[in-house]
DNA sequence: CCGTCTCTAGAACGATCACTCTAGCGGGCG
DNA sequence: CGCCCGCTAGAGTGATCGTTCTAGAGACGG
């Protein structure tokens, strides 16, 4: 039955988002997950630390998923990055602000005290950035401008939930979605561009 | 005598960029400000919240300035970006990547459970992206597209602290500071070339 | 019906938290 | 000199922290 140990992930990463990880309390884990505190060391032997491994590792899976679900289903690639922003924006606005993703928060706490948690966190934002830039190069984008634009992708999405969290306003975030589709149409046109000028050899950029 | 008062505020700025709001104990901050618990007390009566409302907004001012002067002696609107981010990621490196900002921590710690802190951090960042604006402004874009461009600055580097501070590179800094150059040269092109189409009446741009 | 094993219940641990309080130091002003 | 007051010293408050431990509930194969 690992239904107690789901319960107590779901609300570690509920807790966390709204209270950080020093914030939060084994105390407040064991009675948000009705699961009690020997039992929360049955299931994470190591702890509080082990216990926000699982939720960072668990968290960054998910959230991964859904960027893939969302570029799969997007019209058009720029498109996704917009759909993506208001999707956050969307969940901001119904949740009264509570911070979309606990990764980025445990990642600034802990970034000096835990090395398991810091390297949980970077395991999550590579699997993104990953994710966002095999996305760019199959709509066409050169590898180092994927990457680039990939990794701008993630930091200002983490960095839009820092403002629009603390600013209660949910404005920015979606204008950002449509400057991070803007670029990414923009390396799309640069890179045929390229491709062109170099020589059109019969290879099918859509592939 | 403010020394003490600034003592406090200086080493409470550290210990939040090491290890956040809720992981920095005023113990730690008294020994590290070679005061007693006691004079913390004194100058913040309102304890710790009080302290950290002071450094945030201490803080707030400091970038505020810091991003001027860079701006001013910039030969370039673009190039003043790109060196905001390089000197960030100086920073970075020669402090062993501790965050080079305790607000966006704080903010994401705090934001759903202290009020005083959530409006000063909403405070710093709003001063940053005025900054920003009017710099941009200034530089011929528009006042919708200047702040525009200013949150998504502002978002860009509290998000790469994040990146950069768990992943222990400052490259994707660099590049980002290069992606926000290019996206202000291009702003500040576009706005030209409506100006032109619009009617070239004798304004100056550059004023 | 017993033995085993996973999981839960809940008391107890020392440490540390933010904060308060009282006493007294020491320099400037009358 | 003597008073005052900004500031410091440091012990002490109760509460809560993460963690540990023992005891037992409950399911299940033999």
């Amino acid at each position: 039955m690992a239904q107690t140990r789901d319960r107590i992930i779901v609300a570690t990463n509920e807790l966390f988002r709204r209270h950080g990880y020093n914030g939060t309390s084994l105390s407040q884990i064991s009675e948000a997950a009705n699961a009690t505190i020997g039992s929360i060391y049955h299931f994470f032997p190591g702890g509080k630390e082990a216990l926000a491994v699982a939720v960072v590792e668990t968290t960054g899976a998910i959230y991964r998923e859904l960027f893939e679900s969302i570029v799969s289903q997007a019209s058009d690639p720029a498109d996704a990055y917009i759909e993506f922003f208001a999707g956050a924006a969307a969940v901001l606005e119904a949740s009264g602000y509570i911070d979309p993703c606990p990764i980025g928060t445990i990642a600034r706490e802990v970034a000096n005290t835990s090395e398991p948690l810091r390297i949980a966190a970077s395991n999550a934002f590579d699997s993104w950035i990953g994710a966002a830039t095999e996305h760019l190069a199959r709509a066409g984008v050169g590898p180092e401008m994927a990457e680039q634009l990939a990794e701008v992708f993630v930091a200002t999405v983490e960095g839009m939930f820092v403002l629009t969290r603390t600013q209660r306003s949910t404005a920015p975030l979606r204008s950002a979605g449509r400057t991070l589709g803007h670029l990414v149409t923009q390396a799309i046109d640069e890179a045929a561009a390229i491709h062109q000028a170099v020589g059109g050899c019969g290879v099918d950029a859509v592939a």
